[in-house]
DNA sequence: CTGAAAGCGCTAACAT
DNA sequence: ATGTTAGCGCTTTCAG
């Protein structure tokens, strides 16, 4: 029922606008690129034409001349079940996204899960359909990095592997906030304080290990510390019955995540443990899951979502060829205590 | 350290390939797109040259011929919070994505929330940028289905409201299958069995509580439905407490989601109620929800994966001009028995 | 089987 | 301030 019904087969071009508004086709460039020298009779007539036609600018053509695209890729370097069940990664996702779109950039979603993928990613991202990428969870020596490096393509990194080289990157410091939480579990009177570490191949795993060992000081036992592979809830059930056996009397426990914690904590009820009088338990990321766990969860707050919104105008900035700047790299995380410990 | 620096600045064009292997641009153009009539010492030549000079087609000129881009949008109306919680969406996702990748086309994440976000992906998807789209999650009236119907671009609903017309979509049976597990529910001896109904402004939401009134036959009693906005762990608590007050010895609950039925349990045992032993409650999707019960959810497993690679097929094959089949619109259901019930 | 040439829709000098 | 023109990198007739 629309005007013409075939409007895909012709759709309205420059030069159909410059012709109905009686200039030519420079002019009306000038016009959509807001740029200056054009009179306001000429600046109307032209826009009155836009509308009349329905005209839409052809990205592709418009990309193939100015050398860009509009669009960001977002990379997520995940397995597939891990993407559906960490809520940071939808977090960062959608910051990312409102950013971009502010800007009027289009965000292109990646995943990279087996070599398949990455080796057609490299290629995708060589095919100058995108004109910068935000990478999620890289780790340490992930190929991602080096063909992103090989490519000069701008990019800024979500966390910071010690391998991105001088590539810019946001993150929070988790290390310092471990140590924060630790030491505010500590300091409800705890004694035997373990952790479950979880993804020590990334960055964000091995440094909330790492302020955990900081916080202890010389307190600190490494028979304490229980490694698993993933911040999942059926890792964290993992990691605490491990915790229990070699501690039986454990009476605090740092979780490497909200969903660690709520496995941690199910572990320990069902082992008759009460929370928080018998052992505390702390996690991290407050999440939804936080809310869920009874009782409510003690956690440290980050802002996956503004992780998501400072990587964007990250590669925006890099994209105007301004240097990142360093003071904003790293956000702010928050202890949000409730009645876990 | 690249064989070049200036890779981004200059890349191998079809002209360089062509000037290097000793040919002609349009046979060079032949081989990309493997069509016939070429020598095979052409090819090879070709093909060494392009290996050579490190060519990777650049996808903004073809698209610019071609009148097609390679990718394929996938629209979430969703409410930003309800993205990240609800794994259906990211399962699709997905499912879509490794369908999409398999053809080698690019997915795009296209996200609405506001009212000015549905303007500008109404512009987005004008613009030629797009081959054609999947849509997640419309309502009954949804602005964007207009859009997409006056654009006439090829489209595949996961879901089917009853205002998209003759358009293709995949879905499951939701009211087959939620009469299906609420007989199953009263199977086990329940008498009052209530619903916590969600999102009727959805088709899944609307069947899923036509096929419980269809279950219940003769013994539907209106008050035992309540009605909640969201599939969410929080309406699902607001649904329980209301049902617990028009009826406190409600022994069966059918939950619109998992996360409902989370909500609700949480709710019944701080109500002192035993599950299964005084209320049997049963839930829809079989997500990662399920599992994380205690008692782990008897539910309705769908595979929202599947969905999402079945809706990706489907606009590929519109696209090859195919008409949509008919048979493998309506995707299977099985239910998966826990002890919630 | 292959080369030459036209043109997709747009922007960006270069004139005027 | 505006029109003209030359491409961006690719595919695709049309000759040969």
């Amino acid at each position: 029922m629309g005007p013409m019904s075939n409007e895909r087969r012709h759709r309205a071009t420059v030069k159909d606008v410059a012709t109905e508004a009686g200039v030519s086709r420079g002019t009306v460039s000038r016009v959509l690129n807001g740029q200056p020298y054009v009179s306001s009779e000429a600046r109307a007539a032209i826009e009155a034409a836009i509308a009349k036609v329905g005209f839409v600018p052809n990205r592709a053509a418009r990309s193939l001349v100015m050398q860009r695209t509009q669009a960001i890729g977002l990379i997520v370097h995940e397995p597939h079940s891990l993407f559906i069940e960490d809520p940071n990664i939808g977090a960062i996702l959608l910051g990312a996204n409102a950013a971009l779109s502010e800007a009027d950039y289009q965000l292109s979603f990646l995943i990279a899960d087996s070599a398949r993928d990455i080796e057609r990613l490299a290629r995708y991202l060589t095919g100058g359909l995108i004109d910068g990428v935000i990478v999620v969870s890289a780790r340490e020596g992930d190929p991602i990095t080096k063909a992103i490096a090989q490519l000069d393509l701008p990019a800024t990194f979500v966390g910071h592997p010690h391998d991105i080289g001088d590539a810019a990157y946001v993150a929070i410091d988790n290390r310092g906030a471990a140590r924060e939480i630790t030491r505010r579990l500590a300091a409800t009177g705890r004694q035997r304080i373990g952790m479950i570490a979880a993804a020590l191949d990334r960055d964000s795993g091995a440094d909330r290990l790492a302020g955990f060992v900081d916080a202890r000081g010389n307190d600190f036992d490494p028979r304490l510390v229980q490694r698993v592979p993933l911040y999942s809830y059926a890792d964290g059930q993992a990691g605490m019955r491990a915790l229990l056996e070699t501690c039986p009397d454990i009476d605090g426990v740092f979780a490497a995540s909200d969903a660690v914690a709520a496995g941690a904590m199910d572990v320990l009820q069902a082992a008759g443990k009460s929370i928080p009088q018998d052992v505390g338990v702390v996690g991290f990321d407050d999440s939804s899951w936080a809310l869920r766990c009874d009782p409510p969860l003690s956690t440290m707050r980050q802002s996956a979502n503004e992780l998501g919104r400072a990587a964007a105008e990250s590669v925006l900035a890099q994209l105007r060829g301004e240097k990142p700047s360093t003071e904003s790299r790293i956000l702010e995380c928050t202890v949000v205590w409730r009645e876990s410990a």
